[in-house]
RNA sequence: GCACGGGUGGCAGAGUGGCCAAAUGCAUCGGUCUGUAGAACCGAAAAAUCACAGGUUCGAAUCCUGUCCCGUGCA
């Protein structure tokens, strides 16, 4: 099993690893060093919408975006292709997936052509440490049918990613490239998936697609299976994952990166991650529920002279009172959403410090 | 002082004779949030006898008269 997290200067990150969302290049309401500051060691940015934005030109000027923005640690890159959910296969979508690539029209008068080649040569001027191949995206409404053409289209693609990473790199040598599975529930699909990525070659595999189901149950099953399925000495990848508990189940599994918006979003919407222990030692991953949501203008009595969190020694818990950030967020202003953003990135950072000395196998429901 | 314009729920603001016991937005309350078109979205409740007094009319927030406020312009 992989130990380390290496970035392309060289510098070695344990595992587990949680990459906040940095979509556009910026963690929302915070900057870079804030971020340092949750003791979060890396972001993911998204390649679809920095070309959108940037194109390239700008970021060739820099060097690459970890210049741009400044950011010491470790920058991984998703490569658009769970754009196709959002942009293209909602209800609302205007634009198409062909086996050329992924068309999309953000404006009227701009129409934006992704194809698995351009992914990869843009992330590579993007110079990030994980590079993703563009994967089409298997609704979690597929059918069957529906799901094979998904696979067989990231299959393929996969393919054409390795291949123009190739012309870069030699495996192992430069960013890692990480095939992403697909297949919705279908376990036998999901397992065909991750075979065939295998024999192209990465340098891990992602656990693609959505994986929650309409009573929101996270589905298990097809992690485990791709991580069965994956060469010993994989990286696992859980994109878009997850809830704290969700994490530590995954790694469980063997599953050691981790990517999400739910620390950063639901900060800004008000709910804050508080573990149910006094100290960082007595946190128990495995009880059941071991962390509980708080919303500070909410509780019966918010304006308590008292932090958030006593485990937490972030800039928020350190410094300021429950009243505080209630009367910040109830006047809407910003700081309130910087401060729960923080707050929220150490609670997942201190999660990823229990993770790597703690190692169980009994999952959390 | 004169001339215009205006006074509608906690706030903003539609509505200019009947379909207006009065739209909508904000605020309030509740919920959702998983490779971020999200400081977003969904839902709920409550709240105005439409400045005041009189008049016209079968019927007025809506027309007329007077009074009181507010704004803009001119003296």
């Amino acid at each position: 099993m992989v130990k380390y997290f290496r970035s392309l200067n060289g510098k070695r990150y344990p595992l587990p690893i949680f990459f906040p969302d940095a979509t556009q290049a910026v963690v929302k309401t915070l900057d870079s060093l804030d971020i340092v500051n949750t003791q979060t060691p890396g972001v993911l940015v998204n390649t679809y919408h920095l070309y959108r934005e940037l194109g390239g030109g700008l970021i060739k000027k820099f060097g690459g975006v970890r210049k741009f923005m400044n950011f010491d640690g470790p920058i991984i890159s998703d490569s658009g292709g769970f754009q196709l959910m959002s942009l293209v296969k909602s209800k609302n979508g205007k634009g198409k997936v062909s086996d050329i690539g992924i068309s999309f029209y953000p404006s009227k008068k701009r129409k934006i052509l992704f194809t698995p080649e351009k992914s990869i040569d843009y992330q590579i001027k993007l110079k990030t440490d994980l590079i993703v191949v563009l994967d089409d995206f298997t609704p979690p409404t597929a059918s069957y049918d529906e799901a094979k053409v998904t696979v067989e289209r990231t299959i393929k693609w996969a393919k054409r990613c390795r291949e123009t990473y190739d012309k870069y790199y030699k495996l192992g040598d430069g960013p890692y490239l990480i095939g992403v599975v697909q297949g919705g529930k279908y376990g036998d699909l999901r397992k065909y998936c991750a075979v065939k990525l295998a024999e192209i070659g990465f340098d891990g595999l992602g656990y693609g697609g959505w994986p929650i189901d309409e009573n929101n149950n996270f589905d298990y099953r097809s992690a485990e299976i791709i991580a069965e399925c994956a060469p010993d000495d994989y990286l696992l990848y859980g994109l878009g994952v997850g809830k704290p508990h969700e994490i530590v189940n995954l790694h469980k599994m063997g599953y050691q990166i981790f990517d999400c918006v739910l620390p950063t979003r639901d900060a800004r919407h008000e709910r804050l991650y508080v573990y149910n222990e006094n100290s960082v030692k007595n946190i128990e991953l495995n009880d059941d529920k071991f962390y509980s949501y708080y919303v500070p203008s909410k509780q019966k009595n918010y304006l308590l002279n008292e932090p958030v969190s006593k485990v937490c020694d972030c800039l928020l818990c350190k410094n300021y009172s429950k009243a505080y950030l209630a009367h910040l967020f109830r006047i809407n202003d910003i700081s309130a959403m910087r401060l729960a953003s923080i707050h929220n990135l150490r609670f997942y950072s201190i999660l990823m410090e229990k993770l790597g000395r703690v190692a169980g196998d009994k999952y959390i429901k």
